[in-house]
DNA sequence: TTCTATATTTCGTCA
DNA sequence: TGACGAAGTATAGAA
């Protein structure tokens, strides 16, 4: 991994075109080739990158650009598109190299597919008398995320999202309309539920006569006491 | 802007929890607070991260975390939610910190928004006699595209896109759901329109009566000289 | 390889 | 400030 801190103008070109203007960034070059422009502020996203694989070539500046002061230019090419990002450099304030090896990767806890876990856990936390049929009960169209049978015995398909949008009730739309059709299952409830609901969402919801439910993942993961066993 | 290199393990808890074992990486600490860590692969994202605004404190590592060989703790908290970030170091291979400034930021083009303008302004591409009536036309559900007018005299909804996906099929049948039932607007014909339009969307579209059409920008920009005047 | 759904999404815009 | 849609979305998993 090469770190440098530059002067630099950036051009990029490809599925869109973007202009840097002259300023200090970091430039960070990764092994794979791919490279990322950083500023002093804003979140992780880089102002602009070249995404891997990618090669760099160090080239020599125009004429124009010399007189412009530059001092190097970088093409970055990406090595299965025709994206490219050209960096002029017209002064170099720090340039390391390090030897990083490779990363053995993230660990995660408290996804979709935990709160799916934990829901089928506690399916009776969606109303008194619910068991749980099985979890991504597949359909034509994919899989339904958690299949269940309420204290009547109708079959109820739930639909769960950690942030309740609007596209998580057409999605749970197509797989009612199309189990509906079918007369072993039908008729089959509806319910939505997400950590948080769109306000969209659930205006949505309720006039396709789906029912909301927000879920308190602490809460849930409080009963499951497994979950203080990951780390 | 602070840059280590060190041999660190990472946890962060917040909206989910995820832990790093022990590896090198890069660890960049921007002005506003916020923290990243990056391997020296994959693309732009940082393996884990803290948002902005935080605050970083370096504290003693306690007699565990020191036995274990850990150096000195960082607490990443963030000022505004309860998330957090503990970065244990186990050896420091670099550290250097770097004033850059305030970035004057990003300039792009060939996004929706510009996709719209040369579209507007094109309108008849889409069939002769077209006639805009106008862009980011207001409906109760949110905005349509375009609205514009064909040669008969209907009204005609334009969903635009760079990637023709089913979700803006979804999007443009509830604008045409909710317009068709205005007796001053019925009936609405609907056109999706994008640069790439997959399969699955098209045959959804054409389905339920709307027309697709793929538009070549780099074709439009040619029309429309002043895009060639932007940089 | 391609498609699909998720994301600690981030980022802008508009009410 | 919050909601809503776009992104050079990235990323992981399944078909």
């Amino acid at each position: 991994m090469r770190l440098v801190i530059a002067r630099c103008s950036v051009d990029y070109e490809g599925r869109l075109r973007a202009h840097l203007p002259l300023a200090t960034r970091l430039l960070v070059v990764k092994a794979d080739g791919s490279v990322l422009v950083h500023s002093d502020g804003g979140s992780y996203k880089p102002l602009n990158w070249m995404s891997p694989p990618a090669v760099l070539r160090a080239v020599e500046p125009d004429e124009d650009d010399r007189e412009a002061g530059v001092e190097s230019v970088w093409r970055v090419q990406n090595a299965k598109s025709d994206d490219r990002l050209i960096v002029r450099i017209h002064e170099t304030i720090h340039d390391s190299t390090h030897e990083l090896g490779v990363d053995p990767g993230l660990i995660k806890d408290g996804v979709e597919a935990d709160l799916q876990r934990l829901l089928a856990e506690q399916i009776d936390t969606l109303g008194a008398g619910f068991s749980l049929v099985r979890r991504e009960y597949m359909t034509a169209i994919g899989p339904v995320d958690i299949l269940a049978r309420d204290a009547e015995g109708r079959t109820v398909a739930i639909e769960l999202k950690r942030r309740g949008d609007i596209d998580g009730v057409e999605q749970l739309t197509r797989y009612l309309e199309l189990m509906n059709r079918d007369p072993l299952l039908a008729p089959v409830r509806g319910i939505f539920a997400a950590q948080k609901i769109k306000p969209q969402a659930r205006t949505l919801a309720t006039d396709r006569g789906i029912e909301c439910v927000t879920l308190d993942y602490d809460q849930m993961r409080g009963v499951d006491d497994s979950a203080s066993r990951l780390f």
